[in-house]
DNA sequence: TGCAAACATTGATAGGGGTCAAAAACCAAA
DNA sequence: TTTGGTTTTTGACCCCTATCAATGTTTGCA
């Protein structure tokens, strides 16, 4: 991990007005950057681990991070994507303390670390802080129990689905005319993990969703030749 | 829903030190008894719908409640039991506003409802009221998910074991000696739903668990005859 | 007490998806 | 371009669990 040495300020950053943190006065971002530590980090990088104890909270300035989270077998799933503007490790700082998950990095990303001590006198001066982080908290909470749900009920092809559209929202490009088009940000281990199932049907469904014209796969490309079919396919309004 | 006539006081209130409440001076108190409204809910009820606007929270003074949630299919999973002392529908009052989710009595339970405007203004006078729920909702995203990644690579015969000692903890009675005993607050479907899977298949696990002499049912009644080997199975320390 | 309806168990069956192994494609560095 | 390693795909196999149907059991109510 690489401490960054210029001190690019919380002010000018791109991703202020969309943070858990946009209320904050000049002087309290200020106050960010006096103390915050900028670091570089490339894929494959951990940020903080399962089990370990919080000591403040992650701002990701650019890049792109994934949650994952180890059951007793240690078996891992991916929670989660997270991208600039997201603030992680909140959860364990702000609850029991220990990080119930790990956070590793899955694109070169540039993150701000604000230690605990900066993030107590913020909430504590600032009480607007704490709401933003429960509503944050109950947003992630109806995700997780939706995703929950709906992993129980419906079948690999239509979870993959579903999964593609929701990361177009999030990634994707293109329109009507020339085509939708969704660089898919993660490997296909990991799309497999998203949503809970082996990478090999992850494979054999993609060669389906090709045989039915519906997607087009080139590596981490997909091509969405008939995006109406598949938001009826997966009962969803476009 | 009858609503009853008698105002029990919140003050005397047995659930009083564990709820999100405790920390409500007397006289705050004394403003949520005059306003509240005390009901009387039979097995069956619903007492607020998926999608319904929020108008405030329940706060389960006896019984038991299900909180359920519907997929766009029309099916069911019961997310979770909620016990005496919990405060309910608190997601949607300080979330978006609309209900995720539908909660259910499973037992004849006594509610108290709390108008938002209530609960608003206790929320601006006593900060630490927010800072409980964000406690509550960050356990209970913790367990939603940590429930997820278990439902992902544990099979049924592991999952139900793992269900019935959590709900030993809650609902258990019995020690080493006279033997250890659950009475199962719930129906095989909802066992089964807690779980996510067909109720048949939980029928057949128990059998085979009552084969292997681990544990002994009859009806709603398990009998764990040897608790120890239940622990290692599944996993965990007793 | 008895009947009907809801609930629970058991049986038979089939298919989805996991697992393991091998082949293919991809990538990065020399 | 070659090489070696990693990722992805394909194939074969089969187990686990959902589903449908039938039988048993409990519950609530008249």
């Amino acid at each position: 991990m690489n401490i960054s040495q210029h001190h690019s300020k919380c002010f000018h950053c791109k991703t202020r007005n969309s943070t858990e943190w946009k209320d904050l006065t000049e002087e309290q971002l200020e106050n960010i950057d006096k103390y915050k530590k900028v670091s570089d980090l490339q894929a494959g990088e951990i940020i903080y681990h399962q089990g370990d104890k919080s000591d403040g909270v992650y701002c990701i300035q650019s890049g792109l991070v994934g949650i994952r989270q180890m059951d007793a077998e240690g078996k891992e799933t991916l929670l989660r994507l997270c991208n600039p503007g997201e603030t992680i490790g909140y959860r364990a700082l702000l609850g029991n303390g220990e990080h119930t998950h790990f956070a590793e990095v899955l694109a070169p990303s540039h993150l701000c670390f604000i230690d605990r001590r900066v993030v107590s006198e913020l909430l504590a001066k600032n009480p607007v802080i704490g709401e933003r982080f429960l509503a944050r908290s109950l947003k992630e909470l109806n995700e997780a129990e939706t995703n929950f749900v709906r992993s129980q009920h419906l079948n690999v092809r239509t979870r993959l689905l579903h999964c593609l559209m929701v990361l177009f929202e999030q990634y994707g490009s293109g329109d009507e005319r020339s085509g939708y088009v969704l660089k898919i940000p993660v490997s296909r281990k990991d799309l497999a993990s998203l949503i809970a199932v082996a990478p090999e049907s992850v494979s054999r469904t993609i060669h389906r969703l090709e045989e039915d014209n519906l997607v087009r796969f080139k590596g981490r490309n997909a091509h969405f030749s008939d995006i109406d079919a598949i938001f009826d396919e997966i009962g969803a309004i476009h």
